[in-house]
DNA sequence: TCCACTCACACTTTTGAATAGG
DNA sequence: ACCTATTCAAAAGTGTGAGTGG
């Protein structure tokens, strides 16, 4: 288990003010636990999908964490932003996913505030911290502030936690960054793989509609029982769930899972005994890319092991560029945002994933730049704008402590407000900042003293509720 | 023809206002 | 007048399946 903390930088001299107290930051150690890991394992062990819409679609299982070890007086931003696995844009075929190809082009970068922000560490502690309502949008002119993602692209959420006082000293702070590998998901405009569905209806109040024989069978009964072909498919599905359903209703062909309770819960046990064969269907591929490291992290049972804390220097940086990798600010040829890629051998499919030799705990001086780095493509086929190898970004392989930037998406006229309202207004066009908050603004000419002017470059673009 | 995507639908939970009771 | 509990309607969140368009 690694513990290695993203450690921003200030890079432009903040008022001592907001200077985050280092001392209490580095020694102290944050913790980050997922809520509900069982589930999510379940879902992982599937191949999670997550539903994207127009008007946007909340995740499920929803993000849920714990956080221990924060300053309790000390007051904290919580983020979410939503990076790539990888390279690919994938399709189902044949009850599995199959690279289809190279990933489209970035969409517009969002991040989800967790609206209680900034709170002081007391009241992160006290309760767990959910993210319910974080929504994913396949609408790239989203103006709701939601998650904006590709569908059938691979992706995994990132979790910031940044003490600042206010809003405005975000981006003298230093960023924790934790993922949780077992969060990540395939973004689908529809399920594919039915046991996603069946997971989905099972566990999910508000498709309980779907979950017993009585409403749903009815309900297909009626919409059906005109039409001889839909008959038929609908007794193939049955067939094909492998299961002599009574229902008619979308039997998952998931191996014995029968949607009961108590049989659900005898077959996660069952499915804990073999997880080691078939955990996920991407684990087998990760495992590939990770054996030959022999980092213990790459073990899947380490790596979900229950209080699991996967703090993170993200391998890649949402390095993102403005007109979808046109690169079109001077921020994108100096990034600085070598990120000090250090999340779990076990997390990363880019192969030359290299951890950080500097530990993050150590701190850099403030105002120290970060080490400028020009973004390089994603090996092979990976074509990422938006992210930003760590290890292509740190020459000789030592990934320097990312200069994960922030820009504030609000003016000094601007409250909290700003990040939380939904008024569409609210919401600029996505005119996202080039090299975002990767990259360190006041190496390209977005004037940190200028709150108003760096405001325009919502780095991190808001959605919460 | 295939496949990703959108939309209307029926069903559910959640939310918030109105009301009643202490 | 105030607080709490209950009720009810509206809003919001689900997956489904038909239809559409590239």
């Amino acid at each position: 288990m690694q513990s290695i903390r993203d450690l921003k930088a200030n890079f432009s001299g903040p008022p001592p003010s907001a200077m985050p107290s280092s001392d209490a930051y580095l020694q102290g150690s944050i913790r980050m636990t997922l809520e509900d890991p069982e589930l999510w394992r379940t879902f992982h062990g599937i191949g999670t999908e997550m539903i994207i819409t127009k008007p946007g679609r909340r995740m499920f299982p929803h993000c849920k964490v714990n956080l221990s070890g924060l300053i309790p007086c000390a007051k904290y931003i919580l983020l979410v932003d939503m990076v790539p696995e990888d390279g690919f844009r994938y399709k189902w075929n044949k009850e599995k996913w199959e690279v289809a190809g190279k990933a489209e082009p970035q969409p517009p970068c969002r991040t989800y505030l967790h609206p209680d922000s900034p709170a002081p560490g007391s009241h992160w502690m006290k309760q767990s911290i959910s993210f319910l309502k974080l929504k994913l949008t396949n609408n790239t002119l989203d103006q709701h502030g939601h998650i904006i993602l590709h569908s059938m692209h691979r992706y995994h959420p990132r979790f910031h936690i940044v003490q600042a006082d206010d809003l405005f000293s975000v981006r003298w702070s230093v960023f924790q960054t934790f993922t949780f590998p077992e969060t990540s998901f395939t973004a689908v405009t529809a399920y594919q793989n039915t046991k996603i569905t069946k997971l989905k209806i099972d566990h999910n109040p508000f498709a309980k509609g779907f979950r017993d024989e009585g409403t749903t069978k009815k309900r297909r009964a009626n919409k059906n029982q005109n039409d001889p072909d839909k008959k038929a498919k609908l007794s193939e599905m049955n067939r094909d769930s492998g299961e002599d359903s009574p229902t008619g209703f979308c039997r998952s062909s998931f191996e014995g899972y029968d949607g009961d309770e108590a049989e659900l819960r005898k077959r996660k046990e069952r499915e804990e005994e073999i997880k080691g064969e078939r955990y996920s269907p991407w684990s087998t591929e990760r495992e590939r890319n990770t054996r030959n490291g022999s980092s213990p992290a790459a073990e899947p049972r380490d790596v979900y092991s229950a209080e699991q804390m996967v703090p993170a220097l993200a391998s890649y940086q949402p390095y993102r560029f403005q007109e979808y990798g046109k690169s079109p600010s001077p921020s994108s040829s100096v990034g600085s945002s070598a990120s000090g890629s250090a999340r779990g051998s076990f997390e990363s499919r880019v192969p030359d994933v290299a951890v950080p030799d500097q530990d993050a705990s150590k701190p850099r001086p403030h105002g120290a730049a970060p080490p400028c780095v020009a973004p390089q493509p994603l090996p092979g086929s990976q074509d990422y704008p938006g992210l930003l190898n760590a290890s292509a970004a740190a020459p000789g392989g030592k990934p320097a402590v990312l200069g994960h930037h922030v820009y504030g998406p609000y003016g000094a006229e601007q409250p909290l407000g700003q990040w939380s309202g939904s008024a569409p207004a609210q919401y600029p066009p996505p005119h996202h900042l080039s090299a975002d908050y990767a990259t360190p603004a006041v190496h390209h000419g977005y004037p940190h003293g200028n709150v108003t002017e760096w405001s325009q470059y919502p780095l991190f673009s808001y959605s919460c509720w």
